[in-house]
Formats: C-alpha cells, sequence, structure tokens
DNA sequence: TTTAGGG
DNA sequence: CCCTAAA
C-alpha cells in the first residue's frame, strides 16, 4: 500500500483547468476541502473528463457480452501527468434503455488503508431505475453458469451505481471510493476514481474523488457534507434523499438536511423489551440499512412480494429475466458510548462502510435459502431450470473480504434479495449444488473486530430467507468497526450474537396464556398426560394458531415450575391456584405413571385420581 | 415431525 | 420462546 505521502507529492502541482460542469455542490466542496484533496479531486474530474470523451466514442462500439446486455469497456486512459494512471475505471449507465450499460477501467491511486472504499450506495426505487436493472439472462442453461448469472447481476449493480443519484457529487466520501465493488473489477491503488455518466450531459457527469485519507481523525470525512452513510440515496434532480429502513421495513426518507438522528434510530424490530433495555444501556446500538435489495416475480402472475418491494422475474421462452428493484444491506450494528460526539459516531458509521465495501462485494445466488457456490454449474444445473424456481432464488450481496486490511469482519451474506415465496420449489435432481467450497469470507480477525461467527451465516441466510415470508426477509451480518480513531470516545462494543439473531429471524411475539388457555391445557394434560404434547394440542389447541405443541410443552413446564414456587414470587397474569393444584396433581400423578403409561393410560385416567386427591386423598 | 430438555 | 438432539 502506498504511503499517503507519495500521493500527495504525486498529486501536488497538478491541477485540471476545468471540471465539466461539476455541479455546484462538487465546487462548493472543494472550497473546504485541503489541498491535496482538491488536487486529487482536480485530477479526477479531469480524467473523468477524458473518460467521458472516450467513452462516448467508444462506448457504441463496445458490446461484448451480448446476453447480458451488460457492456463492459475497459478504457485504458492515460493522463499526461507524471501521475501515472492505470486505466481509469469508469462507469456508466446508459439512461433511456432498459439495458445497462457498463463502463470500466481502472484508476490509480492508493487509497485507504483499507484497500478500496465504497463512497455511495445507491438507491434504487424508481421504477425506472427497475428497468435499467432488470436482466435479461440466457437461461437456456444454454452455458450460462452461476459465474455468469453473478457476473450480470453484478454488472447492473455497478451500472446503478452510476447513476446521477449519487452523492458523491454533493462532496463525496473522502476515504470512499466506491472502488471495489466488487474484487472483480476495482482496485485501488492511487486513490482517484472516476465515473462518468453517459447521460448524454455533460453536467451529469460524476466524479468522485477519493481523498487520501489516512484512517486517522480528523482528515477523514472532512469534506464528507453529510455523511448519512447507512441510508440510502438516491438523487433526484438535485435534491438527494436518504431513506432508511425503518424496523418494519418502512421506509423512512428523509432530505439530506434532515436531522440525523433520524437515521441513527435504534432498530425497533428488536421488540420494546429490548430496544427498552439498549435505549437504558450505555450503548446505542444502529441498525443502518444502506439499500434494498428485491427481487420480485411476474412471470406465472405471481406476485412475489417480499416486504413491497420487489423484482419481477420474467420468463420468456428459454430467457429468465431478473429484475432487481433494489438492493438491501445488511443490518450493521454499531454500539457506541452515549458520550460519544456525533461526529465520532458518524465517522464511525462511514468507517464501517468503508471497511464493508472496503472488501469489495460479490454477488451470490441462493436456491431454496442455499448458496450456490459453484460458480460453474449452469442454471439448470444448479436447481435454476425454470421459472417455478424462481420463487426459491434469492440474491445476496457479499462482502469479498478475502483483504486482509479490512477493518471489518464481514460476514458470509451479508445481504440477501429475497425472492417472494420461501416455498422450496424442486430442486434440480443433478445438483442440488451446495457446498462447493469456495470460503467465504475470510476475514481478517482484528482483535476487536472479529465479533462475528462465521458458522452462523448460513443457517441465518437460510432462515431469513425461508421463515420471514411476509416481510423483506433481512439478511444481517453485524459487521462491527473499529474505530480508527477517537478509541477513547468510541467504544464499540461487540454485539451480542442472539441480538443480531434476533433481529434476523424474528423472534415470536410473546403471547401469555390466558387463565382459559391454562385451563384448558391442564384439563388436557389430566386426561392425556404429559409427554403427548400434539395431542393436547390437537385436542384443546388445534384452532390456536400460534399455540405448539412445544408452545403448550413449555408452558405446562412453567406452570409447574410457577405452582412449585411462592405466590410471591410468580409473575405475570395469576393463576388460579385451584389451576395449579391441579398442575401439580397431574404432574405428580404422570411422573409416576410415566413408565407403564405409555399408551396404555386411557383419559380420564388422572382426572378421577386428580379429583379424588383434591377431595381428600393424600398425594399433593 | 414429535418429544424432551436445555438455554 | 428458541434451539436441538433424538427418536
Amino acid at each position: 500500500m502506498k504511503s499517503k505521502k507519495r500521493l500527495d507529492s504525486g498529486l501536488k502541482g497538478f491541477h485540471v483547468a476545468t471540471i465539466p460542469k461539476a455541479p455546484r455542490s462538487i465546487r462548493k466542496a472543494q472550497l473546504k476541502k485541503p489541498d491535496e484533496d482538491i488536487c486529487a479531486f482536480e485530477l479526477l474530474a479531469s480524467l473523468a473528463k477524458k473518460l467521458l470523451q472516450e467513452s462516448e466514442s467508444s462506448s457504441a462500439s463496445s458490446n461484448a457480452s451480448g446476453n447480458d446486455h451488460v457492456t463492459i469497456v475497459k478504457d485504458a486512459v492515460k493522463d499526461g501527468h507524471h501521475y501515472e494512471c492505470k486505466p481509469l475505471k469508469i462507469e456508466y449507465l446508459d439512461q433511456g434503455t432498459s439495458e445497462v450499460s457498463a463502463v470500466v477501467s481502472e484508476s490509480a491511486s492508493q487509497i485507504c488503508n483499507q484497500k478500496c472504499s465504497l463512497n455511495e450506495f445507491p438507491l434504487v426505487e424508481d421504477d425506472e431505475i427497475l428497468e435499467r436493472t432488470s436482466k435479461t439472462m440466457d437461461s437456456g442453461f444454454s452455458g450460462k453458469n452461476a459465474g455468469d448469472l453473478k457476473s450480470a447481476i453484478f454488472n447492473s449493480i455497478s451500472a446503478n451505481e452510476n447513476r446521477p443519484s449519487k452523492v458523491e457529487l454533493e462532496g463525496g466520501y473522502p476515504n470512499v471510493g466506491k472502488s471495489c465493488y466488487n474484487g472483480m473489477h476495482n482496485k485501488f491503488e492511487e486513490g482517484l476514481e472516476t465515473k462518468g455518466l453517459e447521460s448524454g450531459d455533460p453536467t451529469e457527469l460524476c466524479v468522485t474523488y477519493a481523498a487520501l485519507v489516512n484512517s486517522e481523525k480528523d482528515v477523514k470525512l472532512t469534506s464528507c457534507r453529510d455523511p448519512v452513510p447507512f441510508a440510502s440515496f438516491s438523487r433526484q434532480r438535485n435534491d438527494v434523499k436518504l431513506g432508511v429502513r425503518d424496523d418494519d421495513d418502512n421506509l423512512v426518507r428523509n432530505t439530506k438536511s434532515s436531522n440525523m438522528s433520524k437515521v441513527y434510530r435504534p432498530m425497533s424490530r428488536i421488540g420494546d423489551r429490548r430496544l427498552r433495555k439498549l435505549l437504558t444501556s450505555r450503548y446505542w446500538k444502529v441498525a443502518p440499512t444502506l439499500k434494498d435489495f428485491e427481487l420480485s416475480r411476474a412471470a406465472n402472475g405471481v406476485a412475489s412480494s417480499a416486504g413491497g418491494h420487489q423484482a419481477s422475474l420474467h420468463s420468456k421462452d428459454s430467457n429468465v429475466k431478473f429484475s432487481i428493484k433494489s438492493f438491501r444491506v445488511p443490518e450493521t450494528f454499531i454500539e457506541i458510548s452515549e458520550t460519544a460526539t456525533v461526529a465520532s459516531l458518524k465517522r464511525t458509521v462511514m468507517d464501517m462502510v468503508t471497511a464493508i465495501l472496503g472488501g469489495g462485494i460479490r454477488v451470490g445466488v441462493l436456491l431454496n435459502g442455499k448458496k450456490i457456490r459453484d460458480d460453474n454449474r449452469t442454471l439448470s444445473q444448479s436447481g435454476i431450470s425454470s421459472e417455478d424456481n424462481m420463487d426459491s432464488l434469492g440474491f445476496t450481496l457479499e462482502p469479498s473480504s478475502v483483504l486482509a486490511p479490512s477493518p471489518v469482519c464481514s460476514e458470509d451474506p451479508p445481504l440477501m434479495l429475497p425472492s417472494s415465496t420461501p416455498q422450496l420449489v424442486q430442486r434440480s435432481p443433478a445438483t442440488p449444488a451446495v457446498d462447493s467450497g469456495i470460503p467465504n469470507s475470510l476475514s481478517d480477525p482484528s482483535p476487536i473486530t472479529n465479533l462475528t461467527n462465521r458458522v452462523e451465516s448460513n443457517h441465518e441466510a437460510m432462515t431469513s430467507h425461508t421463515v420471514l415470508t411476509d416481510t423483506t426477509a433481512p439478511d444481517s451480518r453485524a459487521l462491527v468497526p473499529v474505530p480508527a480513531m477517537d478509541v477513547d470516545a468510541l467504544a464499540v462494543v461487540p454485539v451480542n450474537q442472539k441480538i443480531r439473531r434476533s433481529e434476523i429471524a424474528q423472534r415470536r411475539t410473546r403471547r401469555p396464556f390466558s387463565v382459559a388457555e391454562v385451563e384448558a391445557l391442564v384439563q388436557a394434560v389430566e386426561e392425556l398426560g404429559t409427554g403427548r404434547w400434539r395431542d393436547v394440542k390437537l385436542r384443546s389447541f388445534e384452532h390456536a394458531d400460534h399455540r405448539t405443541y412445544v408452545d403448550l410443552k413449555d408452558k405446562w413446564k412453567t406452570l409447574v415450575h410457577t405452582a412449585s414456587i411462592s405466590p410471591q414470587q410468580r409473575r405475570g397474569e395469576p393463576v388460579p391456584q385451584e389451576l395449579l393444584d391441579r398442575v401439580l396433581a397431574a404432574h405428580a400423578y404422570w411422573s409416576q405413571h410415566q413408565a407403564k403409561q405409555q399408551g396404555k393410560n386411557q383419559p380420564g385416567t388422572l382426572k378421577l385420581e386428580a379429583q379424588a386427591d383434591r377431595i381428600g386423598v393424600p398425594g399433593m
């Protein structure tokens, strides 16, 4: 990794005469930037301009991957400066079509210690984008394989990223360059990144400048104007909006100027109890959402709908159209001391974002909640054979954190693209294709950071995919950032695994048993015994969908316990002593008859004895 | 899927 | 309530 110093010197003295119609915001931002930043910026602008020009002339002719409708053009841009640039990476979106075009080149610059960073989180929210994002895959299984699919998806992502809806124009995030949207394409070597938007209007040029930000305190985010990292940004016209996904998938949108506090709202999905706990604790919990990544389907008319946002999968003949509406970033948790400053919080979040994306991301394909790891398999081989499988198809954005220096520990599939129905569909008889290897996150276990449990990741992914049916299955991987600075103020505390888990697989809401229910339960157990919960369920709770036989069993367990303790120690709605007595009696009875009771005891047996007990037979 | 228990 | 080993 090159030192900042080198970069600085390299930029010094280099000035770009003009910045093509850069928005005011950019120019404004420039004024506030440190010299070197300006240099960098200008350099970028320059490069961007060049690239734009070149791309305009070359893009048209460059169409490589046919079926994908994705064009990737590598443009070697040479600028005659002592600052030698490697091919710049430019991406632009060809507006007006439903196709996505992407021109990518590499920029030379070393930026962060984190190798790379990302500086925007494009929010794909309008249909317009949706269209652009749609991908048509030659699902005819005619050679396309998992890798191709991922590629396609990825390209879409890249393309979207270059929309004018980006935020970098608003000042950009130093230290954050959307370099590694994936380890595949970019590599930040010098800290420059340029992106052009082929909107036909130079004004739309997006220039991102990646400041040479050392991970030291001051510089970071200096020019960042309102870093609302974990929000989704969408720029329409001149307004930058940010959206933060609320607990219940409510997308809360605020204008950029809105108060940050709205952004950093604690998750309420945790449930009141826990929320309260969190609030009273010494830490704040932040569970930001970067994007939404959704997929919906419109093939069989089966409107997929995982939480309102959907994507559609159309299928024409042998082609399968994947339409990705938006991306959702995994929930991220940050715990920070209450005494930390807002700035610190911002920084922390920013760092985290940077870190998450710093390692680059990649697309994962899930089928029935299981990851398809073998990129070489064809779609059909992987089980993605026809539209009836679309229901079980999902995509994920996951950090390709193979880069050691990543400051955060990222997990498996951080992001998930829930398909509509969680139904498990037949999978290819040929190859269920899972576990083909390919280790996922080789995140570096930084002493403070490695707080995640990799083992759980897959399971969680599945869970969220298959269990959360009516919700936008939020697959979350907690990423715990390491405060690169202000360690004293920023006490980043590991998030409890359980807390994170609950975010994923929503814990059922607590539903205390009513006295009536207890009565019914006792009644049933008296007659059936304590080892036939299924029967108990069928007998007395058949229509109480929220009471599973496990619940009944658990309740009985607690009832026995409750009956055993003094009334003063009991909590919740008081259960009549009479019922508790019966509980104990039944418990005692069935405990004794357990051995031979296997199927022999007729219903009613206990009932008689229990009543006898109450009447006066000793034993209770 | 159910049971049975621990968490 | 959740999670699971066992059956």
